[in-house]
DNA sequence: AATCTGAGTTGACATTGTTCATTTACAGTG
DNA sequence: CACTGTAAATGAACAATGTCAACTCAGATT
């Protein structure tokens, strides 16, 4: 079941002051393998070097460690996680309502056919230090606001949008895990799930 | 920061018959040192062994490899979150409202301080295979059939309690897994989460 | 031509999960 | 008591892992 050797390619060295062209390289390669693996732990530091065609310390130029590199695979996550759910709602238009099950659609289906790309995501100590460096508009900071500003516009008073916004992430990303850890749950209908989900927080 | 090499214990062959003792020492070594460490993926069989006073092989004796080691261990854990979680709520009485925040709160506090334990939980694979074999009640199963027990005699309609239940349960483990994998995120004060929690889902 | 430096590699180390062959020590029999 | 079957556990070894220090190698600069 398991890749014979096939998994290297044939790649010269990078010419000089393109040489962060490598890094690129290497956070695709982590992608596909986390996209073939579904279980982040079991991608090796040596395979994505493997895959990428390069030798396993070359990462070390690039990345301080496995866990940054899997951080920066993360933070691409997030984006393309992000980009999905707010082109299926407010992107899409309609009505704020059904913009909010839309966005909770795509976050499932997200989850679901890109498990090892979803698990990334959740990695204990994601943040990248969580301190006072306000600046950075710390990952995923910006589709959760996003998901809060529809919720604002379904109607719910001002001071509960926030809090509301943050248990509907919470009842997804709860649902997506756990469907992930244990598949024989017997979840309601992704549809119901939803539908019960947004029905119920938006009083 | 690290244990230098102090923890083994010195102990002798079990006599005869009492082999399985090793087993719950095992399982000991295991859950102590998940909840020192809190990243399941950094306990290794090795430190179980040497915490245990015994030769890493003695572990395949009594479970087949280190991820049935740590499902048994996940077991054991999630019946004392159920026992918690039931303390506080169907065991202590009182409105079945008030019940259903206590076992909330239960659940986060349970998350909160032993973030190793509860990690283990949710480690993919946790179901034993979900196939056929209807017997066995699948653990954690029972403290779930409880929770949805108390939504029923909150007055929601029969059709809607299993699925009610759900959301509930979801959004408490997103809540605690997301507050272990990203400490920074701005949550809501617990308090706060699990009233609108119950609130809203309680229509 | 000599040197510097960016881009990568080699080889090694300490750990890890796991297997197989082996040893130890206890309990019952002769 | 000595003997033996076998339960209980060990030791040596394997392949794989993350990472480090020292090295190569080619293109740019002087």
């Amino acid at each position: 079941m398991n890749n014979v050797n096939s998994d290297l390619k044939i790649r010269g060295r990078n010419p000089r002051g393109e040489g962060e062209k490598l890094r690129a390289t290497l956070l695709e390669a982590a992608t596909e393998l986390l996209a073939e693996s579904e279980h982040p732990e079991r991608v090796s530091v040596r395979g994505i070097a493997r895959r990428a065609g390069v030798s396993p310390t070359a990462i070390y130029l690039h990345f301080e460690s496995r866990e940054q590199l899997f951080r920066a695979v993360s933070e691409e996550c997030f984006a393309e996680l992000g980009a999905a759910m707010c082109a299926a709602g407010p992107d899409a238009g309609g009505e704020p309502r059904d913009q909010l099950a839309a966005m909770g659609h795509a976050y499932l289906r997200f989850a679901r056919e890109r498990p090892g790309h979803y698990a990334v995501l959740f990695q204990r100590q994601i943040t990248p230090e969580a301190d006072e460096d306000d600046d950075e508009p710390k990952v995923g900071m910006d589709v959760f606001e996003s998901l809060v500003g529809v919720v604002r516009r379904c109607g719910v008073p001002e001071a509960d949008a926030f809090d509301l916004g943050v248990v509907l992430w919470m009842a997804l990303h709860g649902r997506a895990a756990v469907a992930s850890a244990m598949p024989g749950f017997p979840f309601p209908d992704e549809d119901r799930y939803i539908e019960l989900l947004v029905d119920r927080v938006l009083a």
